[in-house]
DNA sequence: TCGGATTTTACGAACGTTCGTCAGTTATAT
DNA sequence: ATATAACTGACGAACGTTCGTAAAATCCGA
């Protein structure tokens, strides 16, 4: 399908150079094509930018849905260390979240409301699972009895540190040392001495 | 000085839009001018935007490495989260952080190179106060006779963290909960109990 | 299975606009 | 009078988009 192929090269060239930065000619030349043709595809360059957005939305949601549904939890340091990595996989291995993340930070701003209502959606579904799961391991004395809100919001503040980190991106040893940095002190704080 | 209002306008447009969203024209009018006019005040785009980057550059480095030289330091408790404070002020009262933020995650690209060695300046110099500082507590029996460099790292994600939910930034209430339940499990991980 | 009709995809040409930039000229201020 | 600053005008290039058209693929009744 030629509309995969142009929403590739949309993704990979939105995230590199930003929604107004990136051109219709340079996304069509990547496909092969001439930038007249993309109208073929997609109504015009909000039509195809918001169709990669969703399609990324889709992903990440998808991808951390299913890890946290297919783990079977009583063992908190395996299952929010194990999320740290997912996240690291999902960013390096594919250029989805990386534009996701850009996305939901520096919207382009006629879109701004519309982006902002996806990120909101994946936010507030992360917090709740995340908080139902701290809720269980807090029951269980698996870690301190916190509110649930409090690991939840420390927890999330460690991913986005990574992402940034990610983003960053030029130096995997760093980033290595600042994700066991930040997990040995996170696990320090909330688990049991 | 005019020129000290287009770097003002610039930094307004270039932080809303990032560079190749924000015109000329448009800083010009914010002025009061045409764009033709800033030719007598920067050389073009680029120049401009250096200008401003290295201004926010300035401003954001002084006003860090200020903070830690008047802090005399034998309460790491207050200094860090001190410190912590001083940059949600320093991104809600003044515009430079934000555009700081946002060019050093997502550069123009043809100025990736030139940027990022000005952020790496400024990452290696507040690594290796805060990195020292975290060696005096740690001698001094304040935390955790931890690597100098774990709560370095962490403390620098906590930052990172703090900074994402600022750019994003639409609610004050969630920016004060994060800010707590980071700092809560931040400062158990590194404190004795 | 065939062939004509219909839809889908790609293209050249051109549209109007905006972009950053440069040259030449006028106004302002020292 | 000299220098600085802002202007008008224009430049080539790039932008997203539209149009008409030609090829390619798909569909459908005979």
């Amino acid at each position: 399908m030629k509309s995969n192929e142009i929403k590739e090269a949309a993704l990979k060239y939105f995230t590199i150079h930003g929604y107004e930065g990136a051109s219709l000619a340079q996304i069509a030349e990547e496909v092969g094509m001439k930038k007249q043709s993309i109208y073929a595809h997609f109504k015009g360059k909000d039509d195809l930018f918001l169709q990669v957005l969703r399609d990324a939305k889709e992903t990440e949601l998808s991808s951390k849905l299913q890890y946290f549904s297919k783990v079977d939890s009583n063992n908190p340091e395996k299952d929010l260390y194990g999320f740290l990595h997912l996240v690291i996989d999902l960013f390096q291995k594919n250029e989805q979240l990386k534009f996701w993340l850009r996305m939901s930070f520096f919207p382009p701003s006629h879109l701004e409301k519309v982006i902002e209502q996806e990120v909101i959606d994946i936010e507030e579904k992360m917090q709740a699972i995340l908080e139902s799961k701290f809720q269980d391991w807090i029951n269980a004395k698996l870690i301190i009895g916190d509110a649930a809100i409090t690991p939840t919001f420390a927890f999330l503040g460690i991913v986005d540190s990574i992402l940034l980190e990610l983003v960053y991106g030029n130096d995997e040893k760093r980033l290595q040392a600042k994700l066991a940095a930040s997990w040995t002190v996170f696990w320090r704080g909330i688990s049991h001495q």
